[in-house]
DNA sequence: TCTGGGGTCCTAGGACCC
DNA sequence: TCTGGGGTCCTAGGACCC
């Protein structure tokens, strides 16, 4: 619920973003990493950097940049392939240190959170110290660094965490918002990118301050509701919630996509990770206890270009099979003009799915085998059992997205 | 030697109902 | 019989984030 609460005068909100995460783990893991030009990349053969450590920015290799183009623009870089649970363990263990200064923490990704401190200053003297002790702990605790921004509210916390990178500690006072802002690059404001950054900049507007220039109605026009809101960040305006963990709001989606190993030229082929994909998302579902009515498949052909076609039944589903089924109907009804090299099954309209036993019998033998089958995956790994059908399957590899957010994290924070 | 995966929010247009 | 208007739900696609 997005309730309003009262605001105090001034808030002092801080944003931690851990400086290249992924790649920063490996280091402090592995000291023959360390001080090296490093790339994290997928297990899977058509990947991309997921982060690069600060020697590797430095020769140009960017998060999403290929393994060749890495290659070309830093050969000495090093490959290491992600470990997901690795980043997940210590993101869970730094989220807990966060709970030590404030209860308002708001894990906005695996590598990133905004704290509310405005209630903990009168027990750290300043948010400044609260930010040194932060430092201090995933310093000595993990070998790890971050970039700290200290603001008045998120937008201008969060920007001022990444105006420092490596280990930046920079705050934001009130007082000092317009000025700081004016000169402030439009594309540095979170929310803004290049479509909108390539749209000002042809009008010949760069900065925040040339942003505050513009009409608000002018940018209502053109942008709907967005336009009103680039108009307050243009002013350092926001005033968004740090919303807690267990505030947070239910998902509105679950979905798997995956990037075939080889491009499928058959429809059959699109069938079978169709299938693969949907007791991906069902046993996400049912972990959450979940289900949903939308189901919406994803394909992207060779040439790059992508199709979604999504469609919405008057039943619940949650079970892999329903899913599957649901999935194979709206794929029926889908184009296949060309190889497909990506297949994505997405489930919307959720509702939370009450604990019921089900009515009739063979719906309850449905749900006991399933979740008979969803213990043991969950305790030994995904797709320890899967269905016969799957074995054609090779790579079962999963590589983590970095908008991850660290599953339990509710029950770990308060341990 | 090409281009990952997981999400959220918004908009526009159409169907349908009253 | 010459053309309303509000509301809701749905789909497709795009921008954006990490």
């Amino acid at each position: 619920m997005n309730r309003p609460q009262p605001q105090p005068s001034h808030r002092t909100i801080v944003h931690v973003d851990m400086n290249a995460f992924f790649a920063s783990v490996e280091q402090a893991t592995n000291p023959a990493l360390r001080d090296k030009p490093i790339a994290v990349i997928g297990a899977k053969d058509r990947t991309v950097v997921l982060t690069a450590s600060y020697a590797a920015k430095a020769c140009g290799v960017k998060t999403g940049s290929t393994v060749y183009e890495a290659k070309k623009r830093c050969p000495s870089v090093l490959f290491v392939t992600t470990n997901p649970y690795k980043y997940m363990d210590t993101s869970r263990r730094i989220m807990r240190i966060f709970q030590q200064y404030t209860p308002i923490v708001e894990v906005c990704s695996i590598d990133e959170a905004f704290l509310d401190v405005t209630g903990s200053l009168y027990l750290f003297s300043s948010a400044e110290t609260i930010a040194r002790r932060i430092k201090q702990d995933i310093g000595r605790t993990f070998h790890l660094t971050c970039s700290i921004g200290v603001a008045p509210n998120k937008t201008l916390a969060k920007l001022a965490a990444n105006l420092h990178k490596p280990d930046g500690l920079v705050r934001i006072l009130p007082d000092d918002v317009p000025q700081c802002l004016a000169p402030i690059p439009i594309d540095k404001i979170c929310g803004i990118g290049p479509q909108t950054t390539k749209f000002f900049h042809a009008q010949g507007i760069h900065t925040c301050g040339q942003l505050q220039q513009i009409p608000r109605s002018y940018l209502k026009k053109k942008f709907g509701v967005a336009g009103e809101w680039l108009h307050d960040v243009a002013f350092g305006r926001d005033n968004a919630r740090v919303i807690p963990a267990d505030e947070e709001a239910d998902p509105k989606s679950v979905g798997h996509s995956m990037t075939l190993k080889t491009d499928a030229e058959t429809r059959a082929e699109i069938e079978m990770h169709l299938q693969h994909l949907s007791e991906m998302v069902g046993r996400r579902l049912r972990m959450g206890m979940f289900s949903g009515r939308t189901v919406a498949v994803t394909v992207r052909y060779s040439s790059f270009t992508s199709c979604t076609k999504r469609r919405t039944f008057y039943f619940d589903l949650r079970f892999a099979a329903d899913i599957f089924h649901a999935a194979r109907k709206v794929w029926q009804d889908m184009p296949m003009p060309e190889p497909i090299r990506l297949v994505g099954v997405s489930v919307s309209n959720l509702r939370i799915q009450m604990h019921q036993v089900p009515l009739f019998p063979d719906e309850r033998r449905k749900l006991n085998v399933t979740m008979a089958l969803d213990k043991v995956n969950n305790k030994f790994g995904e797709f320890t059992i899967f269905p016969a059908a799957l074995l054609a399957r090779n790579n079962r590899e999963r590589t983590i997205a970095p908008s991850w957010r660290p599953h339990g994290i509710r029950q770990a924070i308060r341990r």
